[in-house]
DNA sequence: GAGTGGTCTAGACCACTGT
DNA sequence: CAGTGGTCTAGACCACTCC
């Protein structure tokens, strides 16, 4: 009889999926295979059906399988990856100075559009909030300062799955010379948010992005249509004027699977 | 008695896990607090304790709380965020010029001390290797070009869990003109790679970096001591010289829970 | 020693897939 | 329809912590 784990053994379910996620990283498992049932399993280990049933989440939560229910667990295909660059800040204010008709058609802000926008539905919220830290801090303004906070969203309008998520704050002070901003906060803006602070004479001279990340909770899992083993990167934006203020704060989430960033940082030359 | 979820309904485990997260989130259980154990979600769902358990699991799962054996399962406390800018890469290229006392004492390498350095153990190592396919891609040599593959990793002496780890490829040809760095391979390199690329003439003039999050296995859990719940970020370095080459990548890995990444783009201005 | 979580059993029922 | 995985039960034993 196969004996639970012994004193600094490794669990069974853990050795079996170690042995499975070896043969994957071998390659003896394709991308697209399925791996052994819980039935082959439970014979081959002599463990019951529940002990071969963890093996199996534990390689979905690395990441490794997929599956749903009535079809076996597959090896899982690397998914395309949506690359978002750096350099789109560059590109965003380039743009500004652009003639509207230019900008609306070449929008790189955050709703811009890889696929036929007819397969998403876009929202956009405002409102005014008080800074609350530690977001305060990081805006540089005292708590409780007004600020305009806007949300953006991208989902699949057929599955209702999310595709981008956003929230972006900027203190009401800076932009109060355009009401215009503030009136139409909870309606796209052409050219971005860039060129929305040019408006009232803000022009952006640095952009910070700071990523960590972290893992979704069910709730984000159901709104994201998330896989088990998943990951999400969490990216905070923040950008400062050619007077080193902060004056624009924004936190974006995007899901490992489909998500490279790439960062490109030209050195000086000697 | 409590049912199993019916048609469209969530699972009980995850809404026990959910109210537990609503909690946490609201405040209302505080970073450090234990939770209801195994015993009390029993009593207060009316479910089996597999079931209770399984939805402490989930909680692990989104990285929520924590707990050893033998202890309640708690609140999980943020970890200190180990920083790494992007800032890092003019810094190395700046100290290249300067004389050796002065890069050693400043060490920005893959080697940099944020703590006292007897606490670690760094490991070091190098060999050949012929470049294969997606890596000779990156590199813009053909599959079968020979790579100086160097390995760095920083571990806790006691503990023995890994704190860093990073792999890096250099073409030899790029390199040969200095025998020192495929001989001194295995060996920190004071000033780090951008002076041993300096030393055969090379300047580095851009570097991008490519930022994905993945789980980690099993295995890294072990090496890291990861708790469950914690991603890793994965960078992938490209450096270019000024004659438009890849002339290094390097792959590293760090542990979201306690690593925050940071770049930083300049715009030009208007 | 009492209480905790981690692992495992040997089933059951259900939802879903694929034929 | 047979076969799959997902959930759940009602226990058992163990490792560990904390008192």
């Amino acid at each position: 009889m196969q004996p639970q784990a012994t004193a600094g053994e490794r669990a069974v379910k853990v050795r079996i999926a170690d042995e499975i996620r070896m043969q994957i990283e071998r390659g003896e498992l394709a991308p697209g295979a399925p791996i052994p049932t819980i039935q082959d399993l439970t014979k081959a280990w002599n463990v019951s059906p529940r002990t071969a049933r963890d093996a199996h989440q534990l390689l979905r939560q690395m990441g490794l399988v997929t599956g749903r229910r009535g079809s076996p667990l597959r090896v899982r295909t690397p998914r395309h990856l949506t690359i978002r660059s750096s350099d789109r800040h560059q590109i965003e204010k380039d743009l500004v100075l652009r003639p509207e008709t230019e900008r609306a058609q070449t929008g790189t802000s955050e709703l811009e559009m890889q696929t036929p926008i007819d397969n998403f539905r876009f929202g956009c919220t405002a409102e005014r909030i008080p800074a609350r830290e530690p977001l305060a801090d990081v805006l540089g303004v005292a708590p409780g300062t007004e600020l305009l906070q806007r949300t953006f969203t991208k989902a699949d309008r057929t599955t209702g799955a999310l595709h981008e998520w956003s929230v972006s704050w900027i203190p009401v002070d800076l932009i109060k010379g355009n009401p215009d901003i503030i009136d139409k906060a909870d309606q796209p803006w052409p050219g971005g948010t860039q060129h929305q602070l040019h408006t009232v004479g803000i022009e952006i001279v640095r952009i910070v992005d700071e990523v960590t990340g972290a893992m979704p909770t069910t709730v984000d899992q159901q709104l994201w249509d998330l896989e088990d083993g998943v990951p999400f990167l969490r990216v905070r934006r923040i950008s400062i004027d050619d007077q080193d203020r902060v004056v624009e704060v924004s936190d974006a989430v995007f899901p490992a699977d489909r998500t490279k960033l790439i960062f490109n940082t030209p050195l000086a030359k000697w």
